[in-house]
DNA sequence: CGTAGAATTGACACCGGTGACATTAGTTTG
DNA sequence: CAAACTAATGTCACCGGTGTCAATTCTACG
């Protein structure tokens, strides 16, 4: 291999000064222009932008050191529509909880900033009965590269299907794994509410109650499970007076706050599916004259900004948004190999994050 | 006017049916697809998609039936490609605030459905020595419609000039005019300060301190000065040592919170000027063990969800930032208009939000 | 009724790239 | 040395629309 150019020598550099000095009123430079500098079809320039391997290294060299110069960048309209694809991801979220939602995209464009690819956000709401044609109008029309899925639309079947349907790649981030293991990134939910359970149990506690989240949702299903597996571990009940039903707001757990206050015999401690909801019965705790963790250990679930900002802070199980969402953009990028599984990591796991809101059963 | 169409009458409905017929492989409609099922030349259907007053009614209508029944879609890509322009909105923002810049992409979102826009979303440093140059690639790439600019970013006069030069519409969110009108939406920071000022002075405060953002940012300015003004009205003197300088970070308030404990004579009310740092003051409270409201009155700024989440609950001044991300996204679609004055409401005013962490001075 | 002016429509190149396929040049093989 | 490859590059139509300007059809009017 290495056979040079076979054309005489180009003088890349030249050819950009050149370049410089007839362009006085500030042009944007395209692949025409480009390749005339170079002397060379469009098609080759084409290639190198694409790091085809059917290219000869020197003229390679030469033509990114002339784009460099000159300051080409394709145009992701014109490539788009002669390649029927786009240069943008999508991110179709319905959750409800702002900090979730900003550390997801910043972790996606950790990844998309180096690739030239946008990111294009699309929240939802999956009541709304045109909410997957909606959905399928936007993928097809914008033509996007692929789609990254947050919790709950991720765990809606339809929308995958359609995804598949088109074609499009996908990520869907969800707590257990719906789909094929390259489509997926899992955040091992239940891990983190059996690391819950196990805390309080270490803590001493025996009567704990949770405040769990809407059923239909698998996360609130599966830091559930985890957590009742971490009580068994420790030979602790979960009697059915001690589940809580909420749906993951800060007013259910407020709501719900009250009501263990009345329950009898009163538990220790209570595991909160989301931090929303901790600080809901923290609030209500607060409300009945309370000083948590004096008569209640709270334990919330995701760490975002609420937890250290009530007081006690929440000793709470952490879902690292914004690793979840460089996951879900670098696995994006790899999913064009065959295989089903994944080209990289694609799980994490919540760790327990202690701080004020859970102490020792019994101290007061 | 209102001359019939010149050709025969052609069936549209039937049009359309034919297609459904010979379209058994379920092929995108183009363009071209259209023109021909309405025997029109394809300049004609584009004039109609883009609303051109050149086309008979009569002719006008029937295309647009056919295209519903059709489903036809334009191509944003190809659109753009010949146009020089593109359907896409970006949002640039350096707000490390999630609940902020997620209502505001909320904001924003609900006019761009309606038009077919979609909007991207670019986060960015400031202090990074190539935002400038990134921006401006990011804008002149995507050729973005328009460009919505969030605090602190908005306040910068670089990138405005870079948007002015690429002739690209744009909209600066601050709290104060720094542009033609309509080019701003300017949030009045200054009225809530006073609020919030004549708040604490109605309920007897005459020793309120203040926890001030970072200098250099207009809204921190605003607030302060608004802030001054109604103490001013109620004859109160704010003393140097009552002015404590924070960056707007929970943690600075924190930090200023256990400064204010040691103030002497300490101070019987504080207005921080935004929630974080009105939680962080709060918070150092809670560890000294006080409890707001008793010895100190809290007012914070924004009520964003942290506000309802500490207890005691704060009185904040409200920015309602889903509604300055929709007038934003009107104004930016209006901004086409020669003369320099908006098209609609470019204005939005905090209301204090009265809660627990603010009671009358002396009671205890 | 011929003609000017307004209303409508069409022809065609072009936006800036890429796909499919052809071509050319250098290398290896028999 | 011709044949058969391989490597490197080019040709050209086309992606799906829009801009420019010309052409056609009405309507109004002298």
């Amino acid at each position: 291999m290495g056979r040079t150019s076979r054309k005489s020598q180009i003088d890349y550099a030249a050819a950009a000064r050149r370049w410089a000095e007839g362009n006085k009123d500030g042009r944007k430079p395209t692949i025409k222009d480009v390749a005339e500098l170079a002397q060379v079809s469009k098609k080759t320039v084409s290639r190198v932008i694409n790091n085809s391997p059917l290219v000869n290294e020197a003229t390679r060299k030469g033509i990114q050191g002339l784009i460099q110069d000159i300051g080409y960048r394709p145009d992701p309209q014109a490539r788009g529509l002669a390649s029927r694809r786009s240069y943008l991801v999508g991110m179709i979220s319905d959750n409800p909880t702002p900090q979730y939602v900003v550390n997801i995209q910043l972790g996606i464009l950790d990844v998309l900033r180096q690739t030239g690819y946008e990111l294009v956000v699309h929240p939802c709401d999956r009541k709304s009965d045109t909410f997957i044609e909606d959905a399928r109008r936007f993928i097809e029309v914008q033509k996007l590269y692929g789609v990254i899925l947050t919790p709950s639309v991720s765990e809606d079947e339809r929308l995958a299907e359609v995804l598949r349907e088109l074609g499009c790649a996908y990520i869907r981030i969800a707590s257990i794994a719906l789909d094929m293991e390259k489509r997926m990134i899992v955040t091992n939910d239940r891990i983190g509410g059996r690391e819950a359970a196990r805390h309080l149990a270490k803590l001493g506690h025996k009567r704990i109650a949770i405040v769990a989240g809407r059923r239909s949702f698998r996360s609130s299903h599966e830091r559930r499970a985890g957590f009742e597996e971490g009580l068994a571990e420790f030979g602790i009940e979960l009697p059915e007076e001690y589940v809580l039903q909420g749906d993951y707001t800060f007013e259910s757990g407020f709501k719900l706050g009250s009501e263990i206050l009345d329950l009898d015999p009163s538990p220790t401690a209570v595991f909160a599916s989301n931090d929303e909801m901790a600080a809901g019965v923290l609030q209500a705790m607060h409300v009945a004259g309370q000083t948590p963790p004096d008569a209640l250990s709270i334990v919330g679930f995701d760490d975002f900004e609420t937890a250290t900002r009530v007081w006690p802070r929440l000793t709470t199980a952490r879902t690292p948004a914004r690793k979840i969402g460089r996951l879900a953009a670098e696995r994006l990028f790899e999913f064009d190999n065959d295989s089903e599984t994944a080209g990289g990591p694609n799980q994490t796991t919540p760790r327990l994050i202690e701080r004020d809101s859970t102490r020792r059963s019994g101290k007061s």
